[in-house]
DNA sequence: CGGTAAGACTACTGGTGAGTAGGTAAGGCG
DNA sequence: CGCCTTACCTACTCACCAGTAGTCTTACCG
């Protein structure tokens, strides 16, 4: 996880700004995830960092300001993993199980960004809730537009954006809650995971009970990431 | 909302100690729904209360026991709304849509107890999360339970309890998001709502593309609430 | 119509943490 | 080799907040 190390009692060794930004991100993600925004404290992340309070300020600004930073930096993050993880020229199903696999994979990799998007920011109701409100929303469009597109065809009643909204946002907060499932359960890998949300979503309780289970269609290209 | 305006600058008037203590919790949500727990300050809390801070001490002790006592006292009664709403003698279908509907009644008339259920109970690190995980886990196992029990006379494969348990942790985590989004989005009713994930967890997307829906069995009993 | 105990208050302490002032070392360049 | 810019530090201020000491006041009971 990064080797963030540097407790050394001593001066740190003169870097350019660019590498020490970098660390203080990656300190202050730790950091925030483990306590929350109100509970870190500055001189823990400076700390972490193996650098001084004052440098964290010359550098990234308020604790506000660093917050908001590290949540843009995770969403984005997040999302170019999804969007690169989705096949967008195949048919609906295999769309979404494409992106909950890109989803479920993320999170496994990075914890500490998982807590410090799903948990830490939306809990403040500061300006951050909107920061992490607009990357939610971009996800719950995604997933939605998707919706209306696998409508597009069959004979459901078209019943309106508000519609595929609404499940939407059930589904990604069914993967979100999931996700957090999976930290107290690590024992799976993320694949077996999605596949789980995958027929819960698709397939529904009723076919489940019945024996009726998703797969992929075709192992297609085995993916060796 | 429970009416609480008590912002006479004089001193308050003499109450016996049941009435103010529940004063006092009412106020106590109220304020760490709006703020969380650490950013909620005590004194905040005996002014809207309407009372000073060594009577909060006095009767509520620390402010950590302060905010156990809320998340206990407010997933009780989510959870007794519940148990009330499901009607255990019916298919495991009827079953979780009466469970839902009591779900999204609760949270559309309580949606500061949901507030501090939610979001700033699961964010804190401490005893809380045990407070909370403890009540996430009743339920997760209550609907693990519901979908082990529909699944006993039908042919599924039995995939064991692990399995239940991560489809109920994404149900509830479905039903979670959606309340949220619901706050967002509140001029729907929560019947709508609950049927919405109804046909999500019950049907799937699959069966919903093609245009098959869930709807209750039969009006059995018109409920009067 | 007093006594008294529970209800309520004002005014403090101590600790913690955000943000800063002002000084020190180290690499680059003439 | 000396100067200067940039990275870096120690050591502070100030504000806020959990929790407390000691005092007042009002309802009830005889």
């Amino acid at each position: 996880m990064h080797a963030e190390q540097p407790v050394s009692t001593g001066r740190a060794k003169r870097l350019p700004r660019a590498v020490r930004e970098r660390q203080i991100m990656d300190a202050a993600v730790d950091v925030f995830s483990r306590l929350g925004f109100h509970a870190a404290s500055m001189d823990e992340i400076s700390e972490v960092a193996g650098i001084s309070k004052p440098m964290l300020y010359a550098y990234l600004g308020s604790k506000e300001e660093l917050f908001a930073t590290c949540i843009r930096r995770e969403s984005t993050r997040m999302m170019e993993a999804i969007a690169n993880g989705v096949e967008a020229d195949q048919p609906p199903d295999v769309q979404l199980w494409s992106g909950l696999r890109a989803f479920f994979g993320f999170v496994g990799e990075n914890r500490s960004s998982w807590q410090v998007l799903h948990r830490q920011a939306s809990s403040q109701g500061g300006p951050f809730a909107q920061e992490l409100s607009d990357m939610r929303g971009r996800a719950i469009s995604l997933v939605a537009a998707l919706l209306v597109h696998s409508a597009d065809f069959p004979n459901v009643p078209r019943a309106g954006d508000k519609e595929a909204e609404a499940l939407a946002a059930a589904l990604v907060g069914a993967g979100e809650s999931l996700a957090d499932w999976w930290l107290d359960n690590p024992e799976e890998p993320a694949g077996v995971v999605a596949a789980r949300l995958m027929n819960l979503v698709w397939m529904g309780f009723g076919d489940l009970v019945e024996g009726n289970i998703w797969h992929p269609p075709s192992r297609r290209v085995p993916e060796g990431d």
